[in-house]
RNA sequence: GUGGUUGUAGCUCAGUUGGUUAGAGCACCGGAUUGUGGUUCCGGGGGUCGGGGGUUCAAAUCCCCUCAGCCACCCCA
């Protein structure tokens, strides 16, 4: 019986291999630029930590399952609950802000999409204890570099960014009575997917007008800092964008407000964001959200009892790795090996063997054929295998102690004495 | 979890109203080429036609079930 991957989980083949890693020294090398740190935590938690905090209707997609112990256990769904438990944990020693990432693999069940799995990669950021806009935008300005190095223009992406705080007030200058907010926002989150009349029954279903249910959507249609400022005039809350402006204002100042813009549909579906939220789209809007993320301030407070301020993001390797196969940018595949050993009779291996041992020593990536094979055949393997230099010895060559040396790139050989093979070939593979 | 749609070699696909032993290109392996590569030429392996059941003299083709991919719901890491 044929056996394959479950649904929703992949087999990661060299390229896709080539592909995972590419995408994770990207997350590494920019989150390490702005200081952050690396952590990971365990794939399997308490199931516990999942439902206190996020209610039944997450309980339906996590990976979970009673262990051999009686315990009831699930597969991570999210990195957050995690990081908070460990940040509050040690919440005294930490020095603030603490700037912390990590590239955990998390798991939800649910029915598999284009660029949905069960299964994928996230680059978590975090930056907490800190309250300045100008963290908010320190975070947002990692998830932007993050795509510029792996390639991608402001043709390719925008960052759209809001505010909760900014978006309450407006929700409840539009007439929303103050517990029906959440209703509000779950429309303004759905306002390029559904038809406006649907949008507005369903909030009048959930108790809100009509008359109030149109000027949500006027609201969540507001784009631009300009038409938001508007929108705000003469409110009470005038001053909820204050915070806003200023995340917008330092991106600015980074060179990075061509990747910005403001955009009042964006509310972020948890329910823990507090404050400046945001999520980021290529620019056809034909893929899945690449990366969304935002201000908790109240989750660690939640979760481990110590209340510190915090934001952070999410970033997932499928849909941006289906965004870089669309824009042909996957990373080039370099040589496999820079040297080819080719043994002319079977009497040359150990000479062979000890060649190619010398220079695994000094770092090069050597191969040679592992049964006997004529001349010609081992040129062959070492063509398809993008040999930089082939080296071959025979009777001639180890009776005169030298080794020939040829250049596969410029197809010229040159016989080279056994003592000074070693540089030579070092120097050659890495010259190229 | 609900609905729609697709499934033929490792990959991309062809396969007539049901009709002999299911094909092509690419890839892979071997030979021409037992001391020299990418080209070329010749040859080869590889398919339970997603799986199971049914109709029929005969099924890749028609019917049912099931599994998997994709799409839309749901949900949004």
């Amino acid at each position: 019986m044929k056996t394959q991957a479950l649904p929703g989980f992949r087999d990661f083949y060299p390229a896709e291999a080539a592909l995972r890693n590419h995408i994770f020294s990207v997350w590494r090398s920019v989150a390490g630029r702005y200081g952050f740190e690396e952590y990971d935590g365990p794939p399997l938690e308490p199931l516990k930590l999942y439902t206190d905090k996020s209610g039944s209707e997450i309980v339906q997609q996590l990976y979970n399952f009673l262990d051999k112990g009686g315990r009831e256990i699930s597969l991570r769904p999210e990195m957050t609950p995690t990081l908070a438990r460990m940040v509050a944990a040690r919440a005294q020693g930490l020095k603030k802000p603490i700037r912390w990432f990590s590239i955990p693999q998390l798991f939800r069940y649910e029915r598999q999409q284009r660029g949905r799995l069960r299964e994928h990669f996230q680059l978590n950021v975090d930056l907490i204890g800190e309250t300045s806009p100008l963290a908010d935008a320190e975070v947002i300005a990692v998830s932007i570099d993050v795509l510029r190095e792996l390639g991608l223009t402001e043709n390719d992406f925008k960052v759209r960014v809001s505010d909760r705080n900014v978006m309450r007030a407006l929700v409840l200058a539009a007439g929303v009575p103050e517990g029906l907010v959440d209703k509000a926002f779950a429309a303004c989150d759905k306002i390029d997917r559904e038809p406006a009349e649907v949008l507005i029954e369903k909030m009048v279903a959930g108790g809100i007008s009509e008359a109030a249910g149109a000027e949500v959507l006027k609201v969540a249609g507001i784009k631009g800092g300009e038409a938001l400022r508007a929108a705000l005039r003469g409110l009470a809350d005038e001053d909820s964008a204050k915070q806003l402006f200023e995340c917008i204002d330092s991106l600015r100042a980074m060179g990075l407000d061509g990747y910005v813009e403001i955009d009042c549909s964006i509310v972020r579906g948890l329910d823990y964001y507090t404050g400046i939220v945001f999520e980021l789209f290529d620019a056809g809007k034909s893929l899945r959200a690449i990366c969304g993320g935002g201000r908790y301030d109240n989750l660690t407070r939640d979760i481990g009892g110590v209340a510190l301020p915090a934001l952070g993001f999410g970033m997932g390797d499928v849909v941006l790795g289906e965004l870089l196969k669309d824009k042909g940018l996957l990373p080039r595949v370099e040589s496999q090996i820079s040297v080819f050993a080719v043994a002319v009779d079977s009497d040359d291996l150990p000479e062979v063997l000890s060649l190619a041992h010398e220079l695994r020593d000094k770092g090069l990536s050597v191969e040679y054929a592992l049964k006997g094979q004529s001349v010609g055949k081992q040129m062959k393997v070492a063509a398809s295998r993008d040999a930089r230099v082939v080296l071959v010895i025979g009777a001639a060559e180890r009776e005169e102690s030298v080794v020939v040396v040829r250049d596969m790139a410029a197809g010229t050989e040159t016989k080279v004495s056994r003592e000074l093979v070693i540089e030579r070939v070092t120097g050659l593979a890495a010259s190229i």
